[in-house]
DNA sequence: TCTTGACCTCAAGTAAGGTTGAGGAATTAT
DNA sequence: ATAATTCCTCAACCTTACTTGAGGTCAAGA
């Protein structure tokens, strides 16, 4: 292997555990990006593994693809990013985390008072409210919670 | 409004704020099942409205539709549950809860590690752990992490 | 009775996040 | 020099979780 500064796309690959198709994917979508080969192939910076990391880590925090890219957005686009450049961006992660796990105790207090009661009542139970329908966990269609403004909630 | 015991399904959406449309998805699903009156037309029970509200609220806790199938299986299917039949299961929204602010915490903690030197190495910093890449919390196609076994990580 | 409005089915569309495959060109190893 | 990899593009497909629309029926009020 040499020492070249640049590394095919099957490199970045097997460096970070990202699928090529993947790669190919958030280049796509602005995440990273690539110089080309007289031959038209994909040629990466050492440093896109770091980045490629970051989308990574990012990811697991439920970050979708196109917050990632506004998160990336932050570092420079001329030099190669330092540490100190990432490690101004992660500080992001961190607050991502904080409202995540506040939330979760806030439905884990809320639960403590509906549950023993078992009344799941949309009108009773804090637990069911409209406000927290767009923050879910979960996979599906978010953007369409956002939108449509139903839960006109009666009583159980 | 009768005080008969059923229900169409646009009373039940009034009721819950559920669209139409997904409740006969649900029901499709096997969540939630309904009678059918003379016309053809679906009727629910009374207590459907919990039942839905049910769904709603594992949905805010990250359970799948499929998963929550399977929160449900453990209601007594003949009678109409009782609050304690929903007190019961609703004991696994606790263990989820619990399970998903752990994680968190833990991510935090390696987050306290990892950002201050701006690593973000794959191999120095645990957050991008292949292993954690199964409980992802944001949307996207989980199933195939779990099976392609890539993350041959190596050095940043 | 007649006219809304609510309901029915079934097929197709939508969003995110990728994967898979076809058909072909570029690299690399022997 | 040739075979085996790797890489390229582009289109189509996949999953989850629903929504939308077409074409038609049912129910309830005036």
């Amino acid at each position: 292997m040499k020492t070249t500064d640049l590394i095919p796309i099957g490199q970045l690959a097997a460096r970070t555990g990202v699928a090529v198709s993947a790669i190919r994917f958030y280049e796509d979508k602005g995440l990273i990006r690539a110089m080309r080969n007289a031959g038209g192939q994909r040629r990466f910076l050492r440093s896109d593994v770091r980045r490629l990391s970051f989308v990574m880590i990012a990811q697991q925090l439920g970050f979708t693809v196109a917050e990632i890219g506004e998160l990336l957005s932050g570092l420079p686009q001329e030099r190669t990013p330092t540490k100190a450049d990432w490690s101004k961006i992660s500080a992001q992660f961190r607050e991502r985390l904080d409202a995540q796990i506040e939330r979760l105790e806030l439905m884990r207090d809320r639960l403590d008072v509906c549950i023993g009661c078992g009344c799941l009542s949309l009108s009773n139970c804090a637990l069911y409210n409209p406000e927290d329908r767009a923050a879910r966990l979960g996979p599906g269609p978010r953007y369409l919670m956002e939108r449509n403004g139903a839960a006109k909630a009666a009583e159980a």
